[in-house]
DNA sequence: CTGCAGGAATTTCCTTTGGAGGTC
DNA sequence: CGACCTCCTTTGGAAATTCCTGCA
């Protein structure tokens, strides 16, 4: 819109430059061409896009003027250059301009006339460095990048998308197999002190009980940018434990690999951080490389520089609550030592830096300490003792919103009767809205409490690799519990989301592999999952690829775990809860329902044993189920389990309309297992369903009859007769299975347009066949048995719809008479088709033939001085005798044409071909035959 | 600076049941 | 005279998606 606007303005600035251009008669005629001239060259420098705007960019730097003073410049550029112009013609010294909007366009004009004419070169640059084009580039070069992406580049993307998840799912199989590495394990067990080795001995692992082995880690390794790409991950690794240092993925692995040494059942987990399926997000994407260098040199640097005062602050063996809390409080200290002993490149960077050295400029203790205070909350109601209370609360919470969310009878009435208390305390409807927001915001704020300022601040880069180790005593069920050797950071599963988002890193697949298997398991880590939802590949796909893996995965960390029966029971809770939810096609409701029957045939029996997998699944399924209402209505548009009526289409319908699991700016937020999508029952019809019978339209849409340009004016007259016509809409609940009538005596049931409509095989009448066969319908019509055409869909040509039809359908009974009698035909059919194809070659080669007779016939009647015979092909032959010239003499010096290929009849002499003067070409299969005579004939073999 | 809401631009989806004129 | 073939104006309008802008 704005571009055509602005297009209409300059037609219009072009055509008052044309008025005056009429009116001011000669001496200033081409001003309004110039002027024309100069949006042309506009249009270009738009067309340049990028290119352009570097070219500016280049004038600036060299002309090292600012471009706001451009403006001014250019005036006074021209001015200058005025003279000389008029020193040359003069006529342009009556150009005083009237008006400013005058002044303005003699301005523009007079710019480009200069530089056309200029010859001075000082002059050229300053006014070639004020060209007018420069205001317009910014604008043009914008609206160029808008151009969307085609469906082609889409599909493109895809496949890079899929590619490069196959390549890290690839890598990180490389890293896993790595890290069981018996070498890598034992050379880091060798550097194990002795007093982290019982670690392994510990029966019941808890996050605690990790915690001194992680700071050992921490303060043993450090992580460096670059890496050897010519070297095997495992050399990699083997050179990473002998220098203590390697890139953040090996240090990651070697975690893993100690861990795995201890026995301790360890996945290595990764952010895999793939190339957007969006192709226009490439060119944002395109900066994620710098941020993600930039994140990671920093990162490197920082975490070199933590060695030295960690070691002297944290000493081994002290509680782990504390070394975990300094871990992470001095990783903010690093950050911040980091920037100031490195060279800035990035705006932020230096911005970093600038804060950094502020920060620097206070009392670095104050600061630790408040660090300290806030972190060490967090911390300890994350990590210490609590985190086995913690997870009961998480879990009893989820349950709680899990249910609130599907099961709908249970929740019902609490919700209704917070309802009435939120509407009778307040008259207006922002209040809900507000209660909503306050508890998102008291949910964000207690589980954001313990994140680290360092970690999830730019200061860090996106943490890419961690750990997680199963915890058996974490949880009732036990728990993998992220371990990020790395950052020193232990069940600091919340924490990564928001570390990566300040890393503008997308937490879109999450996976852990073990077993050289893979499971994706981004519903732990990711909270917002209706952001990422849109960003992930297709999950059919994604499932099929990730199902093999999967079980190699299960198989090497599947174990079995006993569990109590209070635990089942709540388990038999989550089961009932997303029961309600599961929307066909939607793989986690699959998954979940497997679950469920899974866990039907485990709580059965007394002893309640359910593999790891199966209760991570559960875990990751009620994640799935419970995420917190979003406070932005558009977040709903496409939420996965929130549904707003505001956003539904046409076609969708709330049924039933509840329950209301809270608000939104004052809107209703319904379980989006309460959508269902509406057909009509010709639309139900082609899925082989009918409406039942005395069903009221659950909706009723106003079709807006389109009047066509003919009916125009009729409907003008006519009124609003047929804006009425209506749409009745079904759904789901309102439809049976087709039960169309069946065929009786042999005569086939046809709807009003005496065919029968074959969306698929369920809308064949009972007792009749669809025969999809050419042609068929006439023998059909020979036997005398009753069929209808088979119209199988809609094709559009020129502006309509026209119905494609495919054979016909008859009754059963006649299936084999027709078949037959079709055989038969069709038989018959290409016999004769052969027969006429065979009949056409031969009077094809008898035209040609004779053609060259004829030609023949001629050469030797009139060309007798021509020794040499030119070459006779069959191509040729054809062109130079058009076929009407064959006589009948010649047709009776023709004999079989099948023995014509071989002998040819002259006018008096019969050419002979022996098979010894033949040649032939392999290249163009070309049989040269050659006749005593002298005469040639080319033929192609085919 | 970020996130959100609304609007504009653009793409995708859904709908849908030929006929006049010429030739054989 | 009827069967068959060819050509004609390219859907087209609503929903969904994406992008931009202004605002808090």
């Amino acid at each position: 819109m704005r571009t055509r606007k602005q297009a209409k303005r300059r037609n219009q600035s072009t055509e008052k430059a044309v008025g005056r251009l009429l009116k001011r008669a000669t001496s200033r005629g081409s001003r309004g061409l110039k002027n024309q001239d100069t949006h042309l060259r506009q249009c270009d420098s738009a067309g340049k896009g990028v290119s352009t705007g570097n070219d500016n960019q280049v004038i600036h730097e060299a002309d090292t003027q600012s471009s706001s003073e451009a403006k001014g410049v250019s005036r006074d550029a021209l001015q200058n250059v005025a003279p000389n112009e008029k020193a040359e013609g003069g006529s342009y010294q009556h150009a005083i301009p009237a008006s400013e909007d005058e002044m303005d366009e003699s301005v523009w004009e007079d710019g480009a006339v200069a530089t056309l004419k200029s010859t001075s070169s000082h002059a050229e640059g300053i006014v070639r460095g004020v060209t007018i084009e420069f205001d317009s580039t910014p604008d043009s070069g914008k609206r160029k990048n808008i151009r969307r992406a085609s469906a082609e580049e889409k599909e493109l993307a895809e496949l890079v998308h899929k590619v490069h998840l196959l390549c890290l799912l690839g890598r990180g199989r490389l890293i896993d197999i790595a890290c069981n590495d018996p070498l890598i394990q034992a050379s880091l067990l060798s550097l194990l002190p002795t007093y982290l080795l019982k670690v392994s001995e510990v029966p019941k692992l808890t996050a605690n009980a990790l915690a001194p082995l992680v700071n050992w880690f921490h303060n043993n390794f450090r992580v460096r940018s670059s890496s050897c790409a010519d070297r095997s991950f495992q050399s990699a690794l083997a050179f990473a434990i002998e220098t203590r240092e390697g890139t953040s993925e090996e240090i990651a692995a070697l975690s893993v690999a100690l861990f795995r040494a201890l026995n301790l059942t360890t996945r290595f987990v990764s952010i895999l951080d793939v190339v957007s399926l969006k192709p226009d997000a490439g060119k944002s994407e395109s900066i994620s490389p710098d941020t993600r260098k930039r994140g990671t040199g920093i990162f490197k640097s920082s975490t070199l520089m933590v060695a030295r005062p960690n070691q002297v602050l944290v000493s081994p063996g002290k509680e782990s609550a504390h070394d975990e809390k300094d871990g992470v409080c001095e990783t903010s200290l690093r950050g911040r030592e980091a920037e100031v002993g490195k060279p800035t490149r990035s705006v932020s960077r230096l911005k970093d830096s600038v804060i950094a050295e502020q920060l620097d400029e206070k009392t670095s203790d104050s600061l630790v300490c408040e660090a300290q205070n806030g972190i060490s909350g967090g911390c300890i109601t994350t990590n210490t003792g609590g985190s086995k209370r913690k997870g009961d609360v998480e879990f009893e919470t989820q349950l709680e919103m899990a249910l609130s969310a599907t099961a709908a009878g249970i929740s019902k009435s609490n919700m209704e009767s917070d309802m009435k208390i939120l509407h009778s305390n307040s008259s207006t409807l922002s209040s809900p809205f507000k209660r909503v927001r306050k508890i998102g915001s008291e949910e964000s704020s207690s589980s954001f409490f313990g994140i680290s300022t360092a970690v999830g601040s730019r200061k860090m880069g996106p943490p890419l690799y961690w750990a997680e180790v199963y915890c058996s005593q974490a949880n009732l069920t036990g728990k993998w519990m992220h371990v990020d050797a790395v950052n020193a950071l232990i069940d600091g599963e919340q924490k990564v989301e928001a570390a990566a988002a300040a890393c503008k890193t997308f937490l879109r697949y999450v996976v852990a592999f073990a077993g050289h298997g893979a499971k994706d398991v981004t519903r732990r880590y990711c909270m917002k999952w209706y952001k990422i939802a849109s960003q992930r590949i297709n999950p059919m796909w994604w499932d099929a690829v990730l199902a093999p893996l999967k079980q190699l995965e299960s198989g090497a960390t599947g174990e079995l775990v006993h569990l109590k029966e209070a635990v089942s029971k709540e388990h038999d809770k989550v089961k009932t809860s997303s029961d309600p939810s599961n929307v066909p096609g939607s793989p986690a409701a699959e998954v979940s329902k497997e679950d469920g029957e899974n866990f039907d045939a485990e709580s059965s029996t007394r002893n309640f044993i359910a593999s790891r997998t199966s209760l991570e699944d559960m875990d990751l399924e009620t994640r799935a189920l419970t995420e917190p209402l979003p406070t932005n209505q558009q977040a709903y548009k496409n939420h996965h389990l929130y549904a707003l009526e505001r956003w539904l289409t046409k076609y969708q319908i709330l049924h039933p309309k509840g329950p209301v699991l809270g608000f939104c700016s004052g809107h209703p937020v319904y379980p989006r297992t309460c959508v269902q999508t509406l057909h009509t029952k010709e639309r139900w019809l082609r899925e082989g369903l009918q409406v039942k019978s005395n069903e009221l339209p659950a909706k009723v849409l106003k079709r807006s009859l389109k009047p066509s340009k003919g009916q125009a004016f009729e409907s003008d007259h006519c009124g609003e007769v047929d804006r009425d016509a209506t749409i009745a809409l079904y759904g789901k609940w309102q439809i049976e299975p087709l039960c169309l009538p069946a065929a009786v005596d042999g005569i086939v049931p046809k709807n009003e347009r005496g065919q029968v409509d074959v969306w698929s095989e369920k809308c064949l009448p009972p007792g009749t066949v669809h025969l999809g066969l050419p042609r068929v319908f006439n023998i059909a019509k020979r036997l005398g048995i009753d069929f209808a055409p088979a119209m199988v869909g809609f094709e559009f040509q020129h502006g309509r719809s026209i119905p494609v039809y495919d054979g016909i359908v008859v009754c059963a009974e006649f299936k084999d008479a027709i078949l037959e009698a079709y055989a038969e035909v069709e038989e018959r059919r290409e016999a004769e088709e052969r027969k006429q194809s065979e009949a056409e070659a031969l009077s094809r080669w008898y035209q040609l033939l004779s053609s060259i007779v004829i030609r023949q016939d001629l050469e030797e009647r009139y060309g007798k001085a021509c020794h040499h015979m030119p070459q006779l092909t069959l191509e040729n032959s054809m062109k130079i005798y058009p076929f009407r010239l064959v006589t009948a003499r010649m047709t009776d010096k023709l004999l079989d044409a099948s023995k014509l290929i071989d002998v040819t009849i002259g006018a008096d002499h019969e050419h002979v071909f022996l098979t010894d003067d033949q040649t032939f070409d392999e290249e163009s299969s070309t049989r040269t035959k050659l006749c005593r005579c002298g005469f040639r004939i080319q033929v192609e073999e085919l």
